[in-house]
RNA sequence: GCUCGGGUAGCUCAGUUGGUAGAGCAGAGGACUGAAAAUCCUCGUGUCGGCGGUUCAAUCCCGUCCCCGAGCA
């Protein structure tokens, strides 16, 4: 049943259709996608927020040279461990990627489990501009200097209607909602009034969203940690420590980077590092779970199957 | 065997000068508009180790027993 399902997913393909592969981390995206691809002429195309770094693709669980060797991969391992993203950067690379496909006359696959990304390539997002490089840095220096009630304080004071919108606690969306007025002088509840831009408003969208049981993919994710250890995941965050990037970047933050780092400093035993990995993970896949089956509701600009396992 | 600590939520521990108890973590659910593997929100009845006693009332005081840790023998 679950398999026909997918297949009607990929029924009267024409030449502006997307597949999305969504789901959860270890939910077998990847070898869905791979599959599909081998069928369909397809490109895989990356939509997870870690995987687009390189330096650690062993801990990100991104795909591998026998992977990248029966299909396609694009936005894999593309930036360097310094470098930030964003939804809007992943949008436009993901873009392209995506247009190519199509004048290539092949079938474009965006894999991933980072539903942010997914939703704003199918939905669009605000017209917002970039924010500039100064004004984020003057948002950081008013966290700094007057911690997470001066700076709800500043924003309340100066833009009311936005503060209204964001808990006082959530400083990735404080700090987002003063930039914004301090970058356009506009709040972000006028910009959110206007309608999203979709960035492929002619795409044909179908989406397959893989979505087993939390506790299954609970299992595999401790499997798959302990696979990552044996892979030299040890060593990936060694080498990206000498690198001494800023605890605030991405990459820093991605599962498996902290934990092995206190491990390596001496912090946390291997044992008690592995097992924080192993519960990080699981937590985040639960995250993911309830944003895709709440999410994908809401989805009508695309086909979307849902199944639990593949 | 004796002395001193401890035995309270799945775990680590607070606390109650006697009026049946609360944090962190874990767990469950949820949110999510350029950091998203991020960030944030909501949810706490458990023989307060057992049994007796004192008391209107004991998880708290007393007795006794059991268990764990440290020290002394």
């Amino acid at each position: 049943m679950p398999k026909n399902e997918v297949e009607t997913i990929f029924d009267n393909l024409n030449e502006k259709s997307v597949i999305v592969v969504a789901g959860p981390t270890a939910s077998g995206k990847s070898g869905l996608a791979i599959k599909a691809a081998l069928k369909y002429n397809g490109v895989i195309i990356n939509a997870d927020a870690s995987q687009i770094y390189d330096c650690i693709p062993v801990i990100s669980a991104a795909p591998t040279e026998e992977d990248k060797a029966k299909a396609e991969h694009k936005l894999y391992g593309i930036l360097k461990a310094d470098e930030k993203n964003s939804v809007s950067e992943w949008l436009k690379l993901a873009t392209k990627e995506i247009k190519k496909a199509w004048q290539d006359k092949k079938l474009p696959i965006v894999v991933g489990g980072t539903g942010f990304y997914i939703e704003a390539l199918i939905k669009g997002c605000s017209p917002i501009p970039e924010t500039s490089q100064e004004v984020k840095e003057k948002v950081a220096a008013i966290l700094a200097q007057n911690g997470k009630t001066g700076i709800f304080a500043k924003l309340q004071e100066v833009d009311k209607q936005g503060a209204k919108m964001v808990n006082p606690n959530d400083m990735t969306r404080v700090r987002r909602a003063l930039e914004i007025f301090m970058d356009t002088n506009k709040s972000i509840a006028e910009w959110f009034r206007m309608p999203l831009v979709k960035p492929l408003p002619e795409a044909d969208f179908r989406v397959v969203a893989i979505l087993p049981r939390l506790q299954d993919l609970a299992d595999k994710c401790s499997q798959r940690f302990d696979m990552m250890m044996q892979n030299g995941a040890e060593d990936e965050v060694k080498r990206l420590l000498e690198l001494k990037i800023n605890d605030k970047m991405p990459i820093m933050k991605a599962i498996g980077v902290p934990e092995l780092r206190d491990y390596l400093i001496g912090k946390l035993t291997r044992e008690e590092a592995v097992q924080a990995a192993k519960l990080h993970t699981r937590q985040y896949a639960k995250r993911q779970l309830t944003w895709f089956r709440n999410r994908l509701k809401n989805l009508n600009e695309a086909q979307v199957s849902i199944i639990t396992e593949i």
